[in-house]
DNA sequence: AAGCGCTTGTGAAGACACGCACAAATCGCG
DNA sequence: CGCGATTTGTGCGTGTCTTCACAAGCGCTT
């Protein structure tokens, strides 16, 4: 995660938008505006303003205009910004001119539903390679692809130069597998497995995990009730140490 | 989302934390802090350190502390915390000592591996409704609950107390869904369906798109591969306009 | 060709988040 | 009983993110 850039370099200013700093914030939200572009597109908007596509992509107009000038002044004033093309820029500056390969490692109940979905495939990505520990999944035919051993994982992932590594496996087996993608020279890791790994550096990892979602959720929801419902002491009924609820989590422990 | 008080009330002290208005960056770590908590616990630690803890959960520690700090004191200088007593804190703060029922609605691809998901139990959660609009699906049994038509959703959302609402439908239903939530007294949502959903204020919309976190890593490939390889034009072959890569997103249109 | 309405791009201010560094507190030991 | 080792809790400087508000720019109309 070192944000250096060598000094020597003199920073050309070639004919090639050139990769600007984009604030972290702003990567994370172009995305979204790239998938309400698709839609403009398709229902044959040829440009669309700042406001509409802020209000499209669930975000603020002022911010939406501040995150495109970073890439560049694409827009119009007074008309608004071309359709397609901020979608080539988006998809140029995200890198997704060219078709990322994924592997997909953990082809459970969730490695399934992965496997099969649609939206890799639409949204700029290949799935090149399934993996699993199991015998009995190695071997599997899904959507035309061939589960194959983990223990294939890192030459595998070298011969088809993977560009994403994607971990559906036990918690349990996500720092193993982890380690195989980084031999096998993959440097972007999406995590849905409910631990942390530990990645050298420039390896970057990204972690989806349901569960913190709903207990974020969960925490609004109890705030929203306290508010409402304090006058009247009606949750309050604490049970202050309600002995212990749920816990053992079949996923092992921390390993270290 | 007001986050307003009434000035009215005196803020009284109460032996219950009382809710404490938690930075949403914290409320967000907190779910890390507690599967890391019960991993230790589970491993037979009593007491931890700030610096133990923020290394599991992959934080910082002077971070942790101070979102522990916002929960009250409770730890103990030249000791740590104790593990127990701060799961009870945190199971607390998130409203988790009461388990929130969940209604599940889409039960296709995703909806499947969601369904069979044992994360929500050992996690603080209940799937108490399945729903999808298939009729071939309507009827089906999955791990003890039988899948409803969606028509029923806002009365049973109401008679059962639903508490979160999961949409793993296809993106041009996710709207009609989310009205039927709200309509039956839902006001936490988790959308898997890429698109941005309107719902009424009061309501919490969290949006878990796989595209977007594989968009995101591809960017910071694009940014380390221009890095690397700029010197010697690797990538650089520019391209700028390729036509138009993949677009057609089969799921349908902004509806409005 | 000038005016007018619309929309972008951005300066500035405020809000928020982060992480260092250290004082205060606690424990264990001599 | 006092001292040193340890660890919490937090004040503060710094940087990032958000939002407002408006000047500058563009095209259309007259
Ligand atoms: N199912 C869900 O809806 C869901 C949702 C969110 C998160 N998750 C998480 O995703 C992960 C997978 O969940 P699941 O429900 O698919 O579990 P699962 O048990 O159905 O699937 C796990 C798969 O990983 C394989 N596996 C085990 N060890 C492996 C290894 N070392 N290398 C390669 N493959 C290995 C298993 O053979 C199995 O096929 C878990 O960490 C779970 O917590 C699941
Ligand atoms: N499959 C994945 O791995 C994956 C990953 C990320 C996001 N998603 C998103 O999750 C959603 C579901 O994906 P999927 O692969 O399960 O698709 P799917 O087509 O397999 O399942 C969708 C289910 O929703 C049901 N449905 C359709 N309209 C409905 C309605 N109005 N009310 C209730 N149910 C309705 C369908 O009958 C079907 O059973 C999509 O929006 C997809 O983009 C899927």
């Amino acid at each position: 995660m070192s944000q250096h850039r060598p000094p020597g370099a003199p920073e050309r200013s070639v004919a090639v938008p050139a990769l600007p700093d984009l604030p972290e914030a702003t990567v994370a939200r172009l995305p979204e505006y790239l998938r309400a572009l698709h839609n403009l597109a398709e229902n044959g908007h040829e440009t669309v303003s700042s406001e509409w596509l802020a209000t499209a992509a669930g975000v603020n107009s002022a911010k939406l205009r501040k995150d495109l000038s970073h890439l560049g002044s694409y827009g119009t004033r007074g008309v608004g910004y071309d359709v397609a093309l901020l979608i080539d820029q988006i998809e140029y500056v995200l890198g997704l001119t060219q078709r990322r390969t994924v592997a997909l490692v953990g082809v459970g109940n969730l490695g399934h539903a992965l496997a099969g979905y649609d939206g890799f495939a639409t949204r700029g990505f290949r799935i090149a390679a399934l993996f699993d520990a199991d015998p009995v999944r190695v071997g599997e035919e899904i959507n035309g692809l061939v589960v194959r051993h983990v223990d294939e994982l890192s030459r595998v992932a070298t011969e088809e130069s993977i560009a994403i590594g994607v971990i559906a496996t036990p918690a349990a087996a996500a720092q193993r597998v982890a380690d195989r993608l980084v031999a096998g020279g993959v440097t972007s890791i999406l995590n849905f497995a409910p631990c942390v790994l530990t990645v050298p550096d420039g390896v970057d990892v990204r972690k989806v995990d349901l569960a913190v979602e709903l207990q974020i959720l969960s925490f609004h929801e109890h705030r929203k009730a306290s508010l409402t419902a304090l006058p009247a002491a009606g949750e309050a009924t604490l049970t202050p140490l309600p002995g212990s609820l749920a816990a053992t989590d079949p996923q092992e422990a921390i390993g270290t």
